[in-house]
DNA sequence: GGTTGCATGTAAAACGTTACATGATTTT
DNA sequence: AAAATCATGTAACGTTTTACATGCAACC
């Protein structure tokens, strides 16, 4: 049976603690959100179905009248996620509609590309305060506490490269201008 | 009506110069690709929309006795495009599976961890020669170039950092297994 | 009594990739 | 003669988001 890439992710959370799909959902919003984020729609489907093939259990554990399914990793989970971990992994991709903007910026001037840099600087520096914030707050264990650190350092370098780039297209701008005066 | 991101891209190739959908395709994959994809079955289906809409205008002009249609961009469809170009970017997304990895690592040991660093490692220096190589054999014009930079500087950045991780993980691994001894 | 947070879920739509089908031309 | 490249297109499939529906509990 193929698993899906977000089913890994539950695997993953479940392997550090049981969870229910809300709590998962929650977690992945604090953690891995920034480079792999996970939507209700596709979480608790797949609860089931990993439930299904016997990699995950779930148990009712309400909390007061609220219902609540707490789910907890079984050994053929953990040999799958181990097994997933021991291969190198396939999907990178990105998309960055300011990158394209920066791409395309000759039909809307100059400004266009300034404007595009600037809002992708921006972009980054939003998150790379939330990113700070959350190590501020509480630092997550293990190589979790590498990925954030990741996380934050690429913000910064990229609102960086943003900014330099900046600076040298208003030169140019700047000595253009000169040269027309 | 609202347009697609993709469509966005076609727009853009398109006020470089007129082109057939095949081109479109094929410098997509030499220059957006790293941080914008696009296939055929999005780029065929939405020349059509482009041109039902009227922003695009499609006329056959068959090489030898290969059929081609070829595009260009109506005066509405680069007004599409600057209006486009004068608002903030929507979309970042980034879905990386190495960091998925290495941030769930601690299920597969230290191992797991070095093994993850080196495989994001590698995937971004092979990146890294793909830009170099572009850079060299034809420069693109304008801010294209910029973008190809970013390419290239980042990818660079996150092999280094990378290597910088792993190197760190080796140490803290030599100096427990030192304790132990 | 209203808002926020906990909690689960689904349906529809949008998005995107892959594989396939077709056929001409150029290169080896 | 075969392989690669040019060229267009679609159907099936899988993935992901969005919006909605439901309801309890805690707080203000």
């Amino acid at each position: 049976m193929e698993l899906s890439s977000t089913a890994h992710v539950i695997l993953g959370m479940l392997s550090w603690r049981p969870m229910s799909g809300y709590e998962i959902k929650a977690l992945v919003d604090r953690s891995t959100r920034f480079f792999w984020a996970a939507s209700y729609g596709q979480i608790y489907p797949e609860l089931r179905k990993l439930s299904a093939a016997g990699l995950i259990e779930g148990k009712a554990e309400p909390r007061g009248g609220r219902r609540r399914n707490v789910y907890r990793l079984t050994p053929a989970g953990r040999r799958e996620l181990e097994a997933w971990l021991s291969v190198d992994a396939e999907t990178f991709e990105l998309r960055d509609e300011g990158l394209l903007k920066l791409f395309f910026a000759e039909a809307g001037g100059s400004e266009a590309a300034i404007k595009a840099l600037d809002a992708k600087r921006r972009d980054h520096e939003r998150l790379l305060s939330r990113l700070e914030e959350m190590e501020a707050t509480g630092r997550p264990d293990g190589f979790a506490y590498q990925v954030l650190r990741y996380g934050i350092e690429c913000n910064r370098w990229q609102a960086e490269w943003c900014e330099r780039t900046m600076r040298e297209l208003e030169k140019e701008l700047d000595a253009e201008s000169r040269r027309s005066a």
